[in-house]
DNA sequence: TCAAGTCTGGATAGCGCTATCATAATCAAG
DNA sequence: CTTGATTATGATAGCGCTATCCAGACTTGA
């Protein structure tokens, strides 16, 4: 009896149509075993690759899944297989182009290993970031990048319940955080000490420093400005600036003006953000504060268009790309069960001296 | 004999130990029922809040899930229940403002009613749309927010072949694209005439407009531009440069760098998106190019910063919270089954003319 | 030639959850 | 009090797919 005229699948439909039916109508893996005459395990496989299935008849399920319009169903794999191809990525702001540069590298890198992002936006909240953990976990993420180490008590328990290889990202690992703790980023600490250290190279004595959102990498950045300026004795706390609003041109603006007015003298200012230097850069033209002579600029991050001022803003350049693709690659070394080497990657990051300075 | 002492489900256990185990450890729903004394259906029930439970019921179950630490699978839900919460969002680039603020609105309004989004970049291509469709459909979301209604042949035999509740965003219906097409958004055709209006009654005659990206929605602006500087008689093709790179400051500048060098006059020009505009009015700044008084510029969209330039730069405002929103509140509608009344909802836009014209 | 290994395809049994039907319990109405 | 209607809970059977075990068919090597 040739295999075609096999029926075993029927028993599959006459127990559907003698029921209520639940079936979604879809088109199975069953359906396209019965249509290609051989069972769903060999189109599973086929269809996967995985394990040895005859050539032919991989061309033969491939043409018959095509010709049938047939959609694997990811839910039902994951249930099956126990692993899913999600990854959740938690990230602070969609409108910091710099999230977005790294969403952009993780994803390329991901995506091409069969594994499909899902995003989710912080606010900076920890609060949120719980909320999110908790609506996103239950999908079961094959793996979790978090941005930086700042998260709340519940979060902390939520991750230790559920498992799953977890690497952060633009901070580098807290010293004694345990082995199964990994991180791509760099210092954020040293990037903000080199800045200030530049200021001073450049003559400057009166740096103030400009903080907005002030979350965690912002203030370890303060962290490495106020260490360099107490060394050298020229730490004022009056000249810093910090405000919990969210980066915006306008709030560099505002800071900038807040500065100039002040009784206190400043001859540059170090941004903790490119954003809110661009606008003090634009503030300063308003004003008609000449920039570098009259008080010098300097910005954080390095994004798109901080080269196209007037003056070009000197700042920190951030390897978003690398952290993305980095952590990404790492993560997949983590899925992979191979053993990480560096637990901790860091990438760096660069100074832009350019006219502002 | 109560409830407590029954074992029902040992039977699982058994033959989950007397096989080779698949079960991954995890705290399951029959756990709970288990803890709880009652049968799955009603934990089930209970957490979901469907149907009616006993009170106390609902309270211990919800206790005893909380203290075991239950998490629900989602793929198992979706794969029982045949629908998912997931919902696919297609958006050309997340380095464009707009459309990040889209996506935070979709998103305040889908999460509160527990769907997710799927975010996929299409980087205005088709087939990168078509290969995210590709890659996320088979994770049978519930419903689809795509950008625009520039889709590839394949694009539209894959979602024809898997219906799905499905809104289309920041463009409006086609005039004959049947009656399943949903649409939020607004007459890109009109906007790019008002603004081109606007420029006329300035006084402007030498209207050039710069394009980047080149997507669908850039050349209706164009053509909206075409038709009114058509009609009053002072349409020059020479005036209209378009390049397919993607938008960005930089590109703006060069722009703007080639008309001003270009033998042709021009006293005006209209940069499809804010970004090249904002490029332009730097350029003109290190050119020594007086805005607008040698020549206006004006942009698209009303971005982050555009009020902040100087000048500050007259544009379009784009509805970008309230296409985000209605989008997903008409698809909210739609996942329902409810009927929606307006299949193609056009919010408007508005022009903000500034100094820079 | 035959035992031991290698391959390929199939049968079976769930993954964890919910739709659906069945049943016991409760209730309104006669 | 009955009796039919309405609950609240439970039992059962999958959703669509894959892990795992099996069983023939085919290789080998001696």
């Amino acid at each position: 009896m040739p295999p075609e005229t096999r029926t075993k699948s029927e028993t599959t439909v006459d127990s559907a149509s003698s029921r209520r039916s639940r079936a979604s109508g879809r088109v199975t893996l069953s359906d396209v075993a019965q249509a290609a005459g051989v069972s769903p395990m060999t189109v599973s496989r086929a269809l996967r690759g995985e394990r040895r299935v005859a050539p032919a008849l991989v061309d033969k399920v491939r043409e018959v899944a095509a010709s049938l319009g047939y959609v694997p169903d990811l839910a039902a794999r994951a249930l099956a297989s126990q692993k899913s191809t999600q990854v959740l990525v938690l990230v602070p702001m969609l409108s910091n182009t710099l999230f977005v540069e790294v969403l952009e590298a993780v994803h390329k890198v991901l995506f091409s290993q069969g594994y499909h992002m899902l995003i989710g936006v912080t606010h900076y909240d920890p609060a949120e970031e719980e909320q999110l953990l908790r609506a996103y976990l239950p999908m079961r993420p094959a793996g979790l990048l978090l941005t930086g180490f700042d998260h709340s008590e519940e979060s902390r328990k939520l991750l230790a319940a559920n498992p799953v290889p977890r690497v952060h990202l633009m901070e580098l690992r807290e010293p004694g955080s345990g082995p199964d703790c990994y991180s791509v980023g760099f210092s954020q600490i040293a990037a903000g000490a080199e800045m200030t250290r530049h200021l001073l190279d450049k003559g400057y004595r009166r740096i103030a420093f400009c903080g907005a959102q002030l979350d965690a990498r912002v203030m370890q950045r303060l962290e490495g400005y106020r260490q360099v300026l107490k060394q050298v004795g020229l730490y004022d706390q009056s000249l810093e600036i910090l405000n919990p609003e969210r980066s915006s041109l306008a709030l560099g603006a505002r800071q900038f003006e807040t500065l100039l007015k002040a009784q206190t003298t400043v001859d540059a200012i170090f941004f903790c953000n490119d954003d809110i230097a661009q606008g003090a850069l634009l503030e300063a033209n308003r004003m008609g504060v000449k920039v570098p002579q009259q008080v010098a600029i300097a910005g954080f991050n390095d994004l798109p268009g901080s080269d196209q001022m007037v003056p070009p803003l000197t700042t920190i350049h951030t390897p978003r790309d690398e952290v993305g693709s980095t952590a990404a690659g790492m993560l997949l070394q983590l899925l992979a069960g191979d053993t990480v080497r560096e637990a901790s990657v860091d990438l760096g990051f660069r100074l832009v001296p350019r006219a502002s300075t």
